[in-house]
DNA sequence: TCGGCGATAATGTCTAGACATAAAATCGGT
DNA sequence: ACCGATTTTATGTCTAGACATTATCGCCGA
């Protein structure tokens, strides 16, 4: 309050408040910026960067000679946080136990895809386990990780800290790619998980990789009815 | 190739491979404005516009006097991209059409919590409908849209474009939240699908506000093998 | 040793131009 | 009526400054 925006600012704003109020419609060709200089007393340098700024948020689509013009909106995006699975439960207040079921040091399968797309080869460390929630089966989580990157996984026992949540706290990384699907469940794990073969479940699926170099794959299961996810979003980053 | 990167790219596209390169490691403090300007021969404001970029785009941090320095990349959030069902047809190169299957206008049913989550009361109009991917059903879609909102879709016909569209192209939004999960089929599902009764499908939901009045509720079903959602996260967007 | 305070160094915003580039619009010839 | 060359126009990029803002550092006094 009382402070008033920089000027670049309040273009910005008008304008996106035009658009997001339904005056001006998606393809309205919205004043050059030489009109906006005029309008609003200033260079055209800073109209200019109030309305790239709109283009990089996506709102307006700029063309050459064609002019400004509001965008078309072609897709949905929203910024998903995908929790560590200690904190979803801490925040039902369950209690949360992992256990590995599996763990194994091999050379990486060229049979599976999802190990290829993560390194052609080397050695890495498998392991398998089970998120609880208070006494009943809340996921299943198959993971490799890359032994070349990671070599102090192989120290590491995986016993009491699930490996998501280590790898997290101690390993940096640059990309990840996240997965999402639905899946019936496989014979084995359905016992896992108490439930009839064949139920539905909720499958994500997560690569992660410091530079060109890959560092885990990993692979959640999740009883349809145990989990979701859920992305907000608001144009033009509010 | 032949065509040399304008000078501001260029320089942006230089720190960008500095610092994924992994060179410049998260919290090195990177040259000062005037040091990049000396090197590359250029105003300020050029050196200025790439480094705001880069910090637009997460891979650094600006601070008055403490100067610009490589950002630490922030835990598993990703931007995920949920597309107009007719984008993803186009990008498979399969035929779409939509095919309107119910529509009804009546009052809010306040027994849904779904209806409910989006307005209070008021007139709306229901949808339902199903998406075609060549000669099958491809995903299953209820929808309802607030009257008040959006007038114009009690004239709207939905016969040849999908609601989601139309919307997408008419009517102004400033907030949405999406809901992910799997479930079992419904009886009338699955027989709309295709499918057994019970089998696993991906459910996406939306609701989708202008400021504070709600617009549209949607509720797509999608088989489990016919659809999957990918979220990437590599600072700086590429 | 600690706290405050001013100098300084860095980015933030802006101006008034210039030239480059691309695409729509127009004009001219067939 | 059509196609191609030219003009026009709006944005893209850049310069060489100016002043504003603010966090940090170092100094000085209690």
């Amino acid at each position: 309050m009382g402070v008033p925006l920089p000027l670049g600012r309040r273009i910005r704003a008008d304008i996106e408040a035009q658009i997001k109020g339904g005056h001006w419609p998606p393809g309205y060709r919205l004043p050059t910026e030489q009109e906006l200089q005029t309008r609003y007393g200033c260079a055209r340098a800073t109209v200019g960067k109030a309305l790239s700024a709109l283009a990089d948020a996506g709102l307006v689509e700029r063309r050459k000679k064609a002019g400004t013009i509001v965008a078309t909106p072609r897709a949905h995006t929203a910024v998903l946080t995908i929790p560590d699975i200690a904190e979803v439960m801490a925040a039902r207040g369950q209690a949360y136990r992992f256990e590995l079921t599996g763990r194994a040091v091999r050379a990486v399968d060229p049979a599976s895809s999802n190990e290829r797309a993560l390194m052609a080869h080397g050695a890495m460390i498998a392991l398998a386990g089970m998120h609880h929630a208070d006494s009943s089966v809340f996921a299943l989580e198959r993971r490799v990780i890359s032994l070349a990157q990671v070599p102090e996984a192989e120290s590491e026992p995986f016993v009491r800290q699930a490996p998501g949540t280590w790898l997290l706290q101690h390993i940096p990384w640059t990309r990840a790619r996240h997965r999402i699907c639905a899946a019936s469940l496989a014979a084995e794990d359905a016992r896992a998980l108490g439930l009839p073969e064949g139920s539905a479940c909720l499958r994500l699926e997560r690569w992660t990789w410091r530079e060109l170099a890959g560092i885990t794959y990993v692979e959640q299961t999740f009883a349809a009815d145990q989990f979701d996810l859920i992305a907000e979003f608001s144009p033009g980053g509010v």
